[in-house]
Order: structure tokens, then C-alpha cells, then sequence
RNA sequence: GGGUCGGUGGGUGAGUGGUUAAUACCACCAGACUGUAAAUCUGGCGCCUUUACGGCUACGUAGGUUCGAAUCCUACCCGGCCCA
């Protein structure tokens, strides 16, 4: 018998939860319409969006109907899940901005193909609070909101929760019964941490309209101890190349730990499965291959692959034997007259970024970990004059692995 | 609105007049070992500098007391709990 695509699925690690396995892969063996949403708390979405990207690049591979929902509404109220406290409300310019990057962002990634994308804005800043006090919040207990962990943690460590909070989950719960009136959407898909939210959907959905819709969510990323993944000494890492460089987003996933080959594989490629057990049966310095294969599968999906090629021949460059190019590494321009009257290292390592602070520069240099050219630098105190320079560029790196070049600009 | 408790560095959370740039843990950075891995060990982790047990800024905000305050006082802002 042939694998459903529901099985497929489960294989690769998509499923952490389902409402109703039985009734999800019935629905799934006609043609289907299933949501996923971005709330736009930042101008771009970041790795941890990855995985339900990935999930509705399989559904739609497979002959259903993306629906990609930005959050331009639910943003201006906020998702207090997993908040440890009330965040602050982001302005509603900074929200529309961010929905227009993230709407942005999601076309490009879904490019060609059949997808709706849309604004809860559109329909949730038309509600009559009357109205929808009367026609959809009768439908939630307090009760039960506030025994999901979100709330319940929030009130147990006594940090409180504001009505607006306490209003998301209704309102997330509308969307989904407003994309199934709308655009016949019959599940929606998220990280597990959305569950309580696509649940009220689903629930939603039964009690008015009296039909059977799905939510499907999937694991988190994290690392084998269970840090979430996606943090870098910058922050988040961005799928948005001005935030994050491909070659900096390609780094990322080379270097993650082995254990978490397979499952990211499995989770964010579209290698087939035989092939990811494969590579991710690699042992010991082997395993590389299959982190550049990962890097380069999951750097492509995001940047394309041209860029992923690039970050790739980079990365062999800098951290291959054979010298090569070293494009691929960020790189700042200096001018002529910078350059003749001597570039600091401590100054260097700070405009690069390398360093965050002239102390942190510093330190690094104490440490040991500041290097030009592959030589460490030892003193604070080095100048770089143009004979630091070998056609036209000085190579630094911070530590082993972050590398940044130094340019003479022309004109 | 009344009463009461609290707001400390990226996070959790000690500290209740000087020895506190502030214990501890996590996160993070560097070094060693490696495979651009994990684990482990070592060092670091506010900023600035002529690197000196130097300077500056900092414990919700603004003032005040004091030789000296994260620590005491006052007002304000924010939050918890109880009462309304």
C-alpha cells in the first residue's frame, strides 16, 4: 500500500499534535485548504517559523491550498503565549510595517505558486465589540482559558494578565471561522506552542457552524537539550538576508550539533527520507557532509540557490585548507586616508562588528581570540598599515569561526 | 479608591547603609581538546581609558537624608495580593 501523506508527515516529525488523526487524513485525500499564520512582532520572520513554512511547502507539494495569514490584526493585540509577562503593545505603524515585510517575505518564499496570502487586519479591525461580544465570545468559558498552562503559569507566578491578553486566543479562534466561511479553510497548522489557539478554532468552528476542522501542529526546534534553536550572539537569525546574511544563516546550520542532523533534516528538507537517514548516519568528522548538505538545502529554500551556492563555496574558502576565496565573509570598506594614518584593531573589531564594545574588542584581543590574516593578534595596541594588507584585503576573525574582511574602497 | 507586598545586569534571582560593578544559576564570548559537533576543563561576561586594585555610569522614575545608598525617606510610574 502506498504512504498516505499524513504518514509521510508523521515519518519526517511534523506531527506533535492533532485534533483528529482519523478525520485529518480523511480530509486530507481530497484536495484541501489549510491556513497558517505570522504574527509580525518583527520586520521579519526567523527560524522558528521554519518548520510550519516547511509542513505547508509539503501540503502544497501534495495538491492543497495554502492560505499564509499575516497577523496585521492579532499583531496590534499581541500573543501572550509563552510570555512570561504582558509585552508591550507595538505601535500600530511598527505593525504594519512588520506586515508588510512579513507578507513580503512569504510571497517570495511561496513565488509562483498557488497561495492565497492575507491580512486578518482586513476583517478583524471591522469588528463590532457588541457584536462579536454576542456572536463569538458567549462561545468561550474564562474557565477553560485560564486552565491552559499560557494562562494559568501567568496567574500562578503572579504577573498578571491583561484583558487584551486574555483576548487573543478569541481572536486567533475568529480567524481560522473566518477563513473556513471564507475560503472553505479546513485546517490550520502551527507550532505546538499555537495548540490552545488552534484548538479554540476548531472548537469555534463545531459549535457554529457545525462542521468538523482540523489543527495539526508541529515540534518546536530546539536542541537536544532543548534550548530553542534560532539563537545566535546577534539575536534571533532572520530569514530576511539583510538581517541575517545567507552566509551567516548558512553558518548557523552547519554548525549545529550532531544529533540534530536527522531531525532536521527530516523537518526542514525535502530530501527524501532514505536519503536523510543516510546522511545523518555519518559518523564522526564524516558527518560535515550531511551539515553541508542541510546547510545548503535549507539556506536555498530561504535565499535561493544561487546565494546558497555562494555561502557554501564560502564556507569551503574560509574554512577549507586550500585558501580560496574569501568573499563570502561580511566585509567593511576603508578608505586611503583611513588607511594611511593606521587602522586599530580594537577600532577594527568594533566596526565590523566583531566585537561589541571597544572593552569586549579588548578582551578578545587578552584572550586570545582576534586574529588578521590567520595570525593571532596579541597586543591592543596593533595598527594595520597597508603592508598588513595582501591584494587589496586583511582578513580578520573573532574566535574560530566568525571571519569579516577589511577592503581598501577606490573612489 | 483603601490596605499591603514588590520592581536589581540578556533571563531567573541574591543582596537591606560602606569591604557591592553588585552572590549564584542559565544564556553568551574566548582558550584548551576536537570534526566549523557534543560533552568536559579554564578564563571572561556594564562602558571608557595613558590597563591603574584608574575613571564613569548603573539596581522602576525624580528628588532628599548621609562622609557614604541598590539598601533609609518623599513623590510619582508600573505590577501582585486583600478589600471596594
Amino acid at each position: 500500500m502506498e504512504t498516505s501523506l499524513y504518514q509521510t508527515l508523521a515519518a519526517r516529525g511534523f506531527i506533535h499534535s492533532v485534533s483528529s488523526a482519523d478525520g485529518l487524513q480523511a480530509a486530507l485525500e481530497r484536495p484541501c485548504t489549510f491556513y497558517v499564520g505570522f504574527d509580525p512582532t518583527a520586520p521579519s520572520l526567523h527560524t522558528g517559523h521554519l518548520i510550519p513554512l516547511a509542513l505547508a511547502a509539503h501540503l502544497a507539494r501534495a495538491g492543497h491550498h495554502p492560505v499564509l495569514l499575516a497577523g496585521g490584526g492579532t499583531g496590534l493585540i499581541g500573543d501572550p503565549t509563552d510570555r512570561a509577562e504582558t509585552r508591550a503593545l507595538l505601535s500600530a505603524e511598527r505593525v504594519a510595517e512588520n506586515t508588510r515585510a512579513v507578507r513580503r517575505q512569504v510571497e517570495r518564499l511561496f513565488e509562483n505558486q498557488d497561495v492565497a496570502v492575507v491580512d486578518n487586519a482586513d476583517w478583524l479591525t471591522e469588528l463590532r465589540y457588541l457584536e462579536f461580544l454576542r456572536d463569538i465570545g458567549r462561545y468561550f468559558s474564562v474557565n477553560e482559558i485560564l486552565a491552559t498552562e499560557t494562562y494559568r503559569a501567568r496567574l500562578e507566578s503572579g504577573q498578571g494578565l491583561n484583558f487584551v491578553e486574555i483576548n487573543y486566543r478569541l481572536l486567533q479562534a475568529y480567524d481560522f471561522l473566518h477563513l473556513f466561511r471564507e475560503h472553505g479553510c479546513l485546517l490550520q497548522i502551527g507550532g505546538s506552542d499555537q495548540w490552545a489557539n488552534i484548538l479554540a478554532g476548531v472548537d469555534l468552528i463545531r459549535r457554529i457552524e457545525g462542521e468538523e476542522a482540523f489543527g495539526l501542529v508541529t515540534p518546536l526546534l530546539t536542541t537536544s537539550s532543548g534550548q530553542k534553536m534560532g539563537k545566535t550572539a546577534g539575536g534571533a537569525l532572520w530569514l530576511d538576508p539583510d538581517l541575517t546574511s545567507p552566509y551567516d544563516f548558512f553558518q548557523y546550520w552547519i554548525n549545529i550539533e550532531d544529533a540534530s542532523v536527522q531531525r532536521t533534516l527530516a523537518l526542514l528538507t525535502p530530501l527524501p527520507m532514505d536519503e536523510v537517514r543516510a546522511l545523518a548516519s555519518l559518523r564522526g568528522a564524516r558527518i560535515r557532509v550531511a551539515k553541508e548538505r542541510l546547510a545548503h538545502e535549507i539556506t536555498s529554500r530561504v535565499h535561493g540557490a544561487d546565494a546558497a551556492d555562494a555561502a557554501r563555496d564560502g564556507a569551503r574558502a574560509l574554512f577549507g585548507r586550500d585558501g580560496g576565496s574569501t568573499e563570502a565573509a561580511p566585509q567593511t570598506l576603508v578608505t586611503e586616508e583611513q588607511l594611511a594614518l593606521g587602522l586599530g584593531i580594537v577600532d577594527l573589531l568594533l566596526t565590523t562588528g566583531l566585537a561589541g564594545s571597544r572593552s569586549a574588542a579588548r578582551r578578545l584581543i587578552v584572550q586570545g581570540g582576534a586574529y588578521a590574516n590567520d595570525q593571532r593578534v596579541d597586543s591592543p595596541n596593533t595598527v594595520f598599515r597597508a603592508d598588513a594588507f595582501h591584494d587589496g584585503e586583511l582578513l580578520l576573525r573573532s574566535g574560530k569561526k566568525r571571519y569579516h574582511r577589511i577592503l581598501v574602497g577606490h573612489g
